[in-house]
DNA sequence: ACGATACATGCAGAAACGTGCAAGAACGCG
DNA sequence: CGCGTTCTTGCACGTTTCTGCATGTATCGT
């Protein structure tokens, strides 16, 4: 068993059952209960759960299963989400990638924020369905079942038919010379031509991403506006980038 | 063992299991841990899984809903659900409606389906993402809260541009007089062009929809191929129903 | 107040990790 | 065909991380 997947299994149960039992976990799962107990006080730190004596319990009864649904989401990601969420204005219209980070990106947004928001990832459009006052549009077109969001020649051509004020970009991969990149070269035109839409583009990138490149490259360092990211001012890549004119905003 | 296979393994077992234990991969295919943990690296870092300790989870999103898959669907949905699912012929293209009967049609499809798919529901369209051999075409538009399928002006223009052998359409009430109808006029429009689309229609109704009426018509008696429900064929509605030429399908 | 249970902390063995390195295969080129 | 280059692969090493146990402390129920 995984360490990972144990703490998967317990945002799980605690949003299935509402509480968790350490002692019941720990037999059931065949581990030692302070295992249990040293996931759940990290689980605590992150703001998931709250602990109590003898086990946990959702943070509160409201995000119970937003908590389940973020459990795959690491730290880093959803510091970045956070600060990208600040830069949507009330009232604007918001392009918003596919992929993960932009997905922790949707849920992180005011839950009554008045804002367009602008979406090729039906993942996306179903999270933003709890936000009540965001017109939600979604891109239509053939969906790629590797990152779960439409590509292609209909897609391309749908987003031609928007624009907005501010486009939020998830890549694969940040390095200084090989630029923005991603797997995938349908993907890689998508996310141009979102970004081509947009007053101003951010790329999201959690710490993971930085100094790594793929096969496609999505944008040259010329055509973002700042790149949200959680990796420190010190790091060498940041520090590459950044003399290159790129805004960056620390997800610190 | 070439190292694309070996990667197209390691992704092949991480759709299906869910996650990837480095030591018994490497056991299983005869290589060294550190051949995998390169390869997990690498996958990792094109975004195609999330590295953990002892291994690697998914990173897509569609398995991240995990648990919204496992949520119940009563029994009647399920029943109408593997009935209308029984009628996809492998190779046709088909329409998708939302709602929990469209999705749990989704859900009951064989998993190497292969055929096309043709939905106004991102939440239709997620659940596919796990069919490899199904290809999944959204149509775009604006998303309406309620049901969480895109409608309007945008979405009826994008389904003109499709055609299909079968179409699948769930309605809020099937009543002998009224007919086919929902609670939504732009919900209704849509279902009307998705349903003029497709060489055959076909309505999913589970037995609480029967006899009961909405305040929009979706669609005339005449215009639809038949209905599958759960209600019993000695149900007055069904009798009515039958007796005005449409095959009923009984989902017993 | 007291016993029982849960807890945090420190510790040690074990497992997993990243990196550097060298042997070998695949490849391109002369 | 031979040679050098590049890429891959497995091994060795030192490092980091995890996990269960032991200890002493805090909290709960009675």
């Amino acid at each position: 068993m995984l360490a990972a997947e144990r703490r998967d299994h317990l945002l799980d149960m605690l949003a299935r059952q509402g509480k968790i039992v350490a002692k019941d976990v720990a037999a059931e799962l065949g581990i030692s209960e302070d295992s249990v107990r040293r996931d759940l006080r990290e689980l605590a730190a992150e703001g998931l759960c709250q602990r109590v004596y003898g086990g946990a319990l959702p943070a509160s009864p409201a995000v119970a299963d937003y908590a389940a649904r973020q459990s795959v989401t690491p730290d880093g990601k959803r510091r970045v989400a956070a600060v990208a969420a600040g830069l949507v204005r009330p009232g604007s219209a918001l392009i918003l990638d596919g992929g993960t980070t932009a997905l922790a990106t949707a849920r992180a947004l005011p839950p009554d924020l008045d804002c367009t928001v602008i979406t090729h990832s039906p993942t996306v459009a179903v999270a933003l369905v709890e936000h009540p006052r965001a017109e939600v549009i979604l891109l239509g077109g053939r969906l790629f079942k590797h990152s779960a969001v439409t590509c292609g020649a209909a897609a391309v051509e749908a987003a031609q038919a928007v624009s907005a004020d501010l486009c939020l970009l998830g890549v694969a991969g940040v390095h200084p010379d090989a630029g923005l990149t991603t797997g995938d070269a349908e993907e890689a035109a998508m996310k141009r031509a979102l970004a081509a839409r947009s007053a101003e583009t951010y790329v999201l990138a959690s710490s993971e991403k930085i100094g790594t490149a793929s096969r496609f490259r999505v944008l040259p360092w010329e055509e973002i506006t700042g790149l949200v990211t959680d990796a420190g001012p010190g790091h060498p890549v940041v520090r590459a980038v950044t003399s290159r004119g790129v805004q960056v905003l620390q997800a610190g």
